[in-house]
DNA sequence: CTAACGGTTCGAGCCGGATCGAACCGTCGA
DNA sequence: TCGACGGTTCGATCCGGCTCGAACCGTTAG
């Protein structure tokens, strides 16, 4: 009757040493083979395979074969964002005892599959004060004129649309504790940054960094921020 | 340099099944003594004991020292969230295997101090409907005309906003996926509905139960749901 | 003061699961 | 066709941590 057993599953999941380190570079939005996977948590390739399995069963990875190479990667956005809080409480509680680390992190990071930090707050609040997005009701809406913009910007919404997908949703940022722009849109969104080059990934990490172009880009085509 | 340790620690804290069944039995709201919590997961005190270091060490709870008596309860709005989100996730991935169990839970329930399921996102919705809340920018915030339908109600609202916690806070219910109130004036505003007498919580659990006088007053006071 | 009770600490036992070597399967490239 | 490579399975080993009995400390009640 009681529901202890059912979280015991994922967090007993998420809770290996190893698993997390696997999840968290997965965190990077990425699809990884088994091998990186097993390398970047530094183990042989059998234990990673087994702990992989641990990780599907439990419903927080999906795979997909090609070829001889199975990619592994995120099961979906609510797991994301699971692992988002927990970071989240994690880094809340540790604070007392460490001391702040990762400023970079904080600054910009890929989030499953969209931006987060606290850029990535400041382009959402932005959004909302030019009502190019806007809450209706409790759900986050884009709007006629943010259609537009978004259309300007190089994104398809319409294709957005049809994904079963939802398209805009607010993820809280446990770094900054204020919304920032997910779902189809916000996912769009990042890939559009990459393309123009304004931001760039950092190899084998979460880690985004903004370049020159994107700074004055942003604020082109946004205002300045606050 | 990697996050990966910081969530070991939160997640295998969580992820062994006695501790899993204390903090669902704290998710509550009650604070329990050790015995009582040892007993509930089934354990010897001495285990209880050990156990319950743990997770006190994992920020996840607090304690109380009251005469010979330690109570025990969730640490936080943070870990009582991430602990839903985790049902929500849990439930998802098992849907599919299990099937839906505990229909009662998801028409009401306690989430650590305020109302949850179906009756609490429809009590939000109704507010928000009512424009007693609305969103400010990204943030959820009382009406004046929203203070005035809660002082009538019987909730001292300006008590509330001198505490250091959030007055309003939107909080995603895991089995509705839709927002429901939180923060200190949802937590007021279900302490108001028991002592009026609308719900009632069983003994032992974070089941809600509506009873007649309550059907009747919601709708009095907020209207017809949808 | 003493007994009862709630809670923690210590120590020993035991079990689950993480780990890796070795073998095996399937795909790709030559 | 054969060898190289990515990945999984099996089996043996080993260690961490869960568990409880026993002893101990502080508080409360009589």
């Amino acid at each position: 009757m009681s529901i202890g057993p059912s979280i015991t599953r994922i967090a007993a999941a998420i809770g290996d040493p190893v698993r997390a380190e696997m999840l968290a570079a997965l965190m990077g939005g990425r699809a990884l083979t088994a091998t990186e996977l097993a390398n970047c948590a530094g183990i042989t390739k059998q234990t990673g395979s087994s702990h992989l399995r641990k990780l599907l069963d439990a419903g927080l990875i999906t795979v997909r074969s090609q070829g001889r190479h199975r990619y592994f990667g995120i099961a979906n956005e609510d797991v994301a964002h699971l692992l988002e809080q927990m970071i989240g409480v994690a880094d809340k509680t540790a604070r007392l005892r460490t001391g702040p680390k990762e400023p970079a992190l904080r600054k910009a990071r890929v989030c499953y599959d969209h931006l987060a930090g606290e850029i990535a707050v400041d382009i959402y609040d932005r959004l909302l004060r030019n009502e190019l997005i806007c809450f209706v009701g409790e759900s986050l809406t884009l709007t006629a004129e943010g259609a537009r913009w978004m259309a300007r910007f190089g994104i398809d919404v319409e294709r957005l649309r049809s994904q079963r997908r939802a398209l805009c949703r607010a993820c809280l940022d446990w770094s900054e504790r204020r919304n920032h722009l997910a779902g189809a849109l916000g996912a769009a969104f990042l890939e559009r940054l990459l393309e123009r080059g304004w931001v760039r990934r950092e190899r084998n990490s979460r880690l985004i960094t903004i370049r020159p172009a994107g700074e004055i880009g942003l604020k082109r085509v946004l205002g300045s921020p606050r």
